[in-house]
DNA sequence: GTCCGATACGTGTATATACTCTCATTAAGA
DNA sequence: TCTTAATGAGAGTATATACACGTATCGGAC
């Protein structure tokens, strides 16, 4: 005999699990990287992997500390994924003038692996664009932009 | 002598980089979260358990495969993230009438989280909305629930 | 009634993620 | 200059995530 519980109104559980931004965010993340993966796996790196290649590729040279920054994710994070492409050898890890930096920089080899994956990253964001429209992407993509911008 | 690199234009790297949606949901999903963990750390629980909790409530003794499509989840994901909850003493897993699947149901101390929770939900939700206000909102969920649907 | 393909789970493995704590190094102050 | 506070990384731990594979069960064909 399930108590059947009256403590919790259905219609507001259901309104709150579909208006949760939290939650809608972290499944279309999954979605959406899920279809990059898919495209890369082919090359053997995933999208997180091809995010961290192209800050590198962008901010040569920088610290952990800053690219995890600009990425908006933990140090320990980048740092395990730094090592990660770095045992790859598609990245490259060394002191910085100021030693307690490591500095993160593309192998001859990162280069290489992102002159094939932009081509593929290329296809697969033109295959939203034509699934859902430019315009439309591009009001989801400023909102993430904007949240980004100013969430701490 | 780190080879001045000139096969990928830099301007080309920088606008994939700002108009990835991959990326870009992956980091919202990130700061999104890790504002309502914060809110959510004194409960005990994480954003990510309190959207299965909640899942747990509206579709009462649903198994974990059909759970795992609602939430937009891998199967074994859930899996683990259910036995983690009924270590917790939050949800229980209990045998179908087909005995291959595993029902999901919230405990009694299941229930009694989600309704300290709610409110911690609404507060921080409602944060949210202040800060970038309730339309502009809309539109991004509109566009995230548009995405979760029609992805595979 | 028995066999076989389909189905639902769980486990092993790998990656992503973040918090806490510790260590090394630097910078600032006495 | 010596001491100390601040800073940048990494390791330990915990959770989230998914794929591939194996196991148990079910349902239909015979």
């Amino acid at each position: 005999m399930s108590q059947e519980n009256p403590r919790i109104d259905p219609r507001l559980a259901g309104e709150i699990s579909r208006s949760c931004v939290s939650f809608n965010l972290r499944k279309s993340a999954r979605l959406v990287s899920h279809a990059y993966d898919q495209a890369f796996s082919e090359l053997g790196i995933k999208s997180t992997q091809f995010s961290v290649m192209m800050g590198t590729a962008i901010q040569k040279k920088a610290s952990i500390k800053n690219m995890a920054k600009a990425l908006g994710m933990d140090r320990s994070t980048l740092s395990r994924n730094a090592r990660l492409l770095a045992s790859k050898g598609l990245i490259q890890l060394m002191d910085g003038e100021d030693r307690r930096e490591q500095l993160i920089a593309l192998t001859e080899s990162g280069w290489e692996m992102l002159e094939k994956a932009i081509p593929v990253w290329q296809q697969t964001q033109a295959g939203l664009e034509s699934e859902f429209g430019a315009e439309w992407l591009d009001g989801l993509l400023n909102r993430l932009k904007e949240l980004n911008r100013r969430l701490p």
